[in-house]
RNA sequence: GCGCCCGUAGCUCAGCAGGAUAGAGCAACGGUUUCCUAAACCGUAGGUCAGACGUUCAAAUCGUCUCGGGCGCACCA
């Protein structure tokens, strides 16, 4: 428990006949900072006290007396207010981030446990396009926050390389790919052919009738097939990896879907042998209906597999290869039918870990018009995102500061930086409409905004030119602006925390661009370097333990803090 | 039809394990640079928190219903 809050609880339980574990659940912020750093509300014990919550909110901060580390005990309407000894505060807040610098905000909770985390997965013979963003960013910062806690995270790419589609790829890619894609094959060229078929299976449904022939064969271990399946998989990867790198996105497994069809007989038989199966229209399933679910399909009419399966496989795999505490699955929300199935299967196979998988789902990003579809052609490439997010970041340095130094590498750091921000910033549920102008605004509550402010903190600091130090006087740092940042800044490890809790990345963007507005106030209404050597050295203090934290939060979300801009 | 998610300022969103006056950014208008990076800061204007009922001392927050939008519901992933 927090140090501050400790005493007050302590004042509190003597001051009152309840509980400590109670009280400390009541205490709040107030919403002003005028009011007070904490506040007990009255409202529960009026109801055994028979009083007015103000009257007795009056008596208290009567019965109450302030010592150290609290300064002041005031009664504010239904709430006694307490008011923090600003020095001790400040000096316990700077000094502990002083201390632990980089490592400011982690934690331990998780040390000794694992945690496995399924992101961005995207299927091979596409391109990644920006509906491909929100998971593997998401899912690349949960895997930080969870990391910062002390776990051991694993973080899996679920290539989506099996299923008919290969069929389809192959068989479109003997008849129309030239000699020129057969060498020199790109994903574009894969996409094409993906598109072709389509066109011209509507014509000819026959078509898909070989399609389903090939991957048959490919499932039947066929030399050709699984020869022209992998150069698919290499050409895909090769790209993918190169936008990984843009983003700074880390895997420790690149392990696909096809990785899993030597145990899916295996899983299929244990599903089998719990009774848990029946035929139902030809097909094999377990039937939900007992928990209000469609039925989860195991096996096709055509004794081929699906998803469903393959994900119950890679579920048990993934649980006998690491042995993890959790498994989170970075999903869109469109499957969270799908992974409620594939949970369910898992718990009725009696595997006790079966709750302790988690779908984080988030909010599909669409077109104002509409679905992105690759199959109609209609994306915008996450290449070209990214890309385009540099160079307006380029004219914009060249027209703000053309004298900076490493441009190109600030450039890349600043337009990724912004485009990571952007989609992070908003709650994972909520639905996301692509916007050009929006995904590449730059004002505001941005990236840039967050990532320019740490850049003038190094500024001052490099002015400044001399060691920081905490040996300095913790009165000097009590004015409004400057107090409300250290206070600020003490609430980082708690939104951390909260972060993971609800697999929430958002509450660290949020709560970065809370810091650097009140930094920026301060900045505002206050001479950092001055003529005054303690007042300097207190502030420098303060600006050091901001950049600190921001910096730490950046890098949680993935992103570079630049120390010019 | 059934299920899940969303609805807060013109636009994009915070706030939602009930609590003190509903907050930001963008856009609009007005101001701040002999001074640490103006990619910043300050001010003005802008709200029936979709609507109704209910629970509670207290509801944007919890419950029920209605409306509006999205997604899902057997052989795709």
């Amino acid at each position: 428990m927090d140090y501050f809050i400790k005493n007050i609880v302590s004042l509190l339980n003597e001051g009152t006949n309840l509980q400590e574990n109670d009280i400390e659940k009541l205490i709040e912020i107030p919403p002003d900072f005028k009011m007070g750093d904490y506040a007990f509300p009255c409202y529960a014990l009026s109801k055994t006290l028979k009083k007015s919550p103000n009257a007795i909110a009056t008596e208290l901060s009567k019965t109450l007396h302030a010592i150290s580390p609290i300064s002041e005990i005031r009664a504010v309407g239904p709430y006694v207010n307490f008011f923090v000894d600003k020095a001790i505060f400040s000096e316990t807040v700077l000094k502990n981030i002083y201390e632990e610098k980089d490592r400011y905000g982690h934690g331990n909770i998780g040390i000794g446990k694992t945690i496995v985390i399924d992101y961005s997965s995207p299927n091979i013979a596409k391109h990644l396009a920006v509906h491909h963003l929100r998971s593997a960013l998401i899912g690349s910062a949960i895997y930080n926050i969870y990391k910062t806690l002390g776990y051991k995270c694993v973080g899996i790419n679920h290539l989506g390389d099996w299923g008919t589609q290969f069929g389809q790829l192959i068989v479109a890619y003997k008849k129309w790919g030239t000699e020129d894609t057969h060498k020199s094959c790109t994903v574009t060229d894969l996409n094409n052919l993906y598109v072709k078929f389509h066109q011209e299976a509507e014509k000819n449904p026959r078509m898909e009738d070989e399609a389903r022939e090939w991957f048959k064969k490919l499932e039947a271990g066929d030399f050709g097939a699984k020869e022209l399946w992998q150069h698919f998989k290499d050409i895909s990867l090769k790209e993918f990896q190169k936008i990984y790198d843009m983003l700074g996105i880390h895997f420790d497994a690149f392990i696909g879907e096809s990785f899993y069809n030597t145990m899916i007989e295996d899983t299929v038989a244990r599903i089998n042998g719990k009774g848990l199966t029946r035929i139902s229209e030809q097909a094999l399933i377990v039937d939900l209906e007992h928990y209000d679910m469609p039925p989860c399909l195991l096996r096709k009419r055509d004794e081929t597999t699906l998803y469903a399966t393959r994900d119950i496989a890679a579920a048990e795999y993934r649980k006998k290869t690491y042995n993890f505490g959790k498994m989170i699955y970075v999903v869109g929300s469109e499957q969270k039918l799908h992974f409620k199935q594939v949970f369910k299967v898992l718990e009725l196979m009696g595997y006790d870990w079966a709750n302790r998988c988690v779908h984080v789902d988030f909010g599909l990003m669409k077109f104002k018009d509409g679905k992105m579809s690759t199959r109609k052609g209609k994306v915008v490439l996450l290449e070209d995102l990214l890309i385009e997010a540099v160079e307006r970041i380029r004219k914009i340095i060249e027209e703000k500061n053309p004298s900076l130094e490493n441009k190109e590498a600030v450039a890349n750091d600043v337009g990724i930086g912004a485009v990571i921000f952007a989609d992070l910033c908003t709650k994972r549920n909520k639905d996301v409409v692509f916007d050009w102008d929006e995904a590449l605004n730059f004002d505001g509550e941005t990236g840039p905004y967050i990532q320019y402010t740490h850049a003038r903190l190094c500024s001052i600091l490099r002015k400044y030119g001399k060691p920081v130090t905490t040996d300095i006087n913790h009165e000097l740092l009590k004015e409004d602006e400057t107090f409300i940042l250290v206070k600020n800044l003490s609430q980082f490890p708690m939104i951390i925390q909260k972060a993971a809790e609800f697999y929430e990345p958002s509450l660290i963007c949020n709560y970065l661009i809370d810091v650097c507005s009140n930094l920026n106030r301060f900045y505002n209404t206050h001479r950092v370097l001055s003529e005054d050597d303690d007042l300097t050295k207190a502030r420098i203090l303060l600006i050091d333990s901001t950049r600190q934290v921001i910096k730490n939060g950046l890098n949680i979300l993935g992103m570079h803090a630049p120390e010019q801009m």
